[in-house]
DNA sequence: GTCTGGCACTCAGTGTTCCCGAGTGCCAAG
DNA sequence: CTTGGCACTCGGGAACACTGAGTGCCAGAC
């Protein structure tokens, strides 16, 4: 159907389409990639093009902008990723490398994604399933009052104040503490709960309501934060851009679940997911795309992070940036 | 220098122009606000008002707009905050009374801010140094390794990871965890330098290495959080208002170290700062308003919070609104 | 059969002109 | 001091023509 010269056409087109931001003509096309063509072969070039639903014109007697289509198929077939520079690889590196905690990994690399790419940088926080608990604090408030304090292996750290039926002193909290990390320590958050299950009836009588009373809360803790917190930066690249409707692209950012939706689950955790304008679960989105990929130490995809940016972005340089970035996470993230 | 009317014009002025947000001319203006006197009369005070410079005319034979020094005035001495209706006081209550923990108490302040008044909500997280220590945990990692955990009576959590420079057993830092709660227990984050000054010395010679090392963190972290978290939400109630410039402004928001200086620092904590266009300490925001306004528990000021809006907003709401939120959630933390 | 040069056509964007009306400043009378 | 009257200003919209980039199509060349 379409033929080398074809394609070669398409790519130019989105080429210079994405880096002048205009519709291109036939004429600049043949001269700017020399395809060794008259400008008359590249307009019935087009023409085909435009007929099978690859480009399109804003009005008659203007050039051509690439569609949704156009742009899919210039991702799967005709770019190729392109690769960070060495310096830039170093630049992240010792960037993310800096960071004291997990809330500064992950805001460190939200800005790092946005600067990089010149987008709206998106980034979801590690997903608390596929972590393990690493310890769990009890600390005595008040009579009937304790804080639980747990930490995952990722670095993160979940409290909660758990109000008790009774009154308990201090050896009875110390005794459950010891009983829950032995239990507990080193075990997958999604098996927690069957871990847990009948853990109050190991223990003395007098402690079993504390005992229940601060399991509740922790497997409240576990369920509340399955819907993930999700950051993001760089709005201000969106601005100046009026291909975008801009005040729609802000309210999608700031509703977590769309943004949840927006970088979806991975098939294969270790490739770029592309969506592309109107491949969007979001109406508001029809003029952006959507970069993402996810990340994580090792080989389980702890969650995902990505770039949002107009259509007429430049999509080899923003995948080689979020793969970049995705890997130095993944292993900052299980060198800690 | 400016009588009972001429007041009463400038007033008319800001509240009609904020509703419209289109020039007022002087017939529109007597007609509306009953004043009692002709257009031309209207139209003499209008003069002087704009010979004293706190209104202009965007061009000649168009109508007038306040200036920054106009709105000054307006909020000092025309207008009075407006509180908000029972009804709103109770969702805000509620709304705020739902939040889990520290962190969700500061998303759910923004939001709500955001939501409240229709603009940018700006919300710093509670300050570290007024807080005091309410526990500290050392867990274990690895033989040279042991995670630092820091608790305050804010609900705020401190971690860090501290490489020891020998192995430690269990005991040592069982022993250790108990000395650091001894002496901090209580203790004003600003104070826990002082208090833990010559604590090495107190141990026993073997433990010193460690100790030093944990203390080392400790201490990094006091100071490394000083610089405090700033969150906003509510950016898309920007979009669409070309009064300001979207870019700036988005990019002010990102940037930590501007919006501390917005909030400000009060020097009466319960009253409410304004900060009109050009006073701002930052140009790119001279189109925009901050409404801000400490808050905390009991009488200590612990953080501040606030709304950025074009220098057009309606004061009066905006100012109830931010006031109101504050105390609730200065409320919600002391209660917590 | 494919490519190419030529040619007529289309239409967005720009600049020009013109006109309208809201709003002003000033003045003389109440 | 206030008011009605009046001439003046000027932004913004409508009508219009012009320009030029870009197109589609066709007939001839390779």
């Amino acid at each position: 159907m379409l033929d080398e010269r074809k394609l070669a056409v398409l790519r130019a087109v989105v080429e210079d389409y994405v880096s002048t931001n205009e519709p291109v003509g036939s004429k600049a096309l043949a001269e700017r990639h020399n395809l060794g063509v008259s400008p008359a072969t590249v307009r019935n070039d087009m023409a085909v093009l435009e007929e099978q639903g690859y480009i399109t014109q804003p009005h008659t007697s203007a050039g051509r902008v690439p569609t949704d289509k156009g742009y899919r198929l210039f991702v799967d077939r005709l770019s190729q990723i392109k690769p960070l520079s060495a310096a830039e690889r170093r630049a992240i590196e010792t960037f993310l490398a800096g960071a004291v905690d997990l809330d500064d990994v992950v805001t460190r690399t939200v800005r790092l994604l946005a600067q990089l790419t010149r987008q709206v940088a998106v980034v979801q926080y590690p997903s608390l399933v596929r972590s393990t608990v690493r310890h769990v604090e009890l600390v005595p408030l008040a009579e009937r009052r304790i804080m639980l304090v747990m930490i995952t292996n990722t670095g993160r750290v979940e409290q909660r104040v758990v109000d008790l039926p009774d009154v308990v002193d201090d050896g009875q909290v110390a005794h459950l503490r010891a009983v829950l990390n032995a239990s507990l320590d080193g075990c997958r958050l999604g098996r927690v709960a069957e871990q847990v299950a009948e853990l109050p009836e190991r223990l003395p009588e007098p402690d079993r309501p504390m005992a229940t009373a601060v399991l509740s809360v922790l497997l409240e803790t576990l369920v509340d934060r399955h819907e993930e917190k999700i950051v993001f930066a760089g709005a201000a690249n969106l601005a100046g851009d009026f291909s975008v409707g801009l005040r729609e692209v802000l309210e999608a950012l700031e509703e977590q679940v769309v943004l949840m939706r927006l970088l979806g689950e991975a098939n294969d955790p270790s490739a770029l997911t592309v969506r592309i304008g109107s491949e969007n679960p979001y109406s508001g989105l029809r003029g952006t795309s959507i970069v993402a990929a996810g990340y994580g130490s090792g080989d389980n995809e702890l969650a995902r992070l990505g770039v949002l940016g107009p259509t007429r972005m430049d999509y080899p340089v923003t995948m080689g940036a979020v793969r970049a970035v995705a890997r130095y996470v993944g292993q900052i993230l299980a060198g800690s």
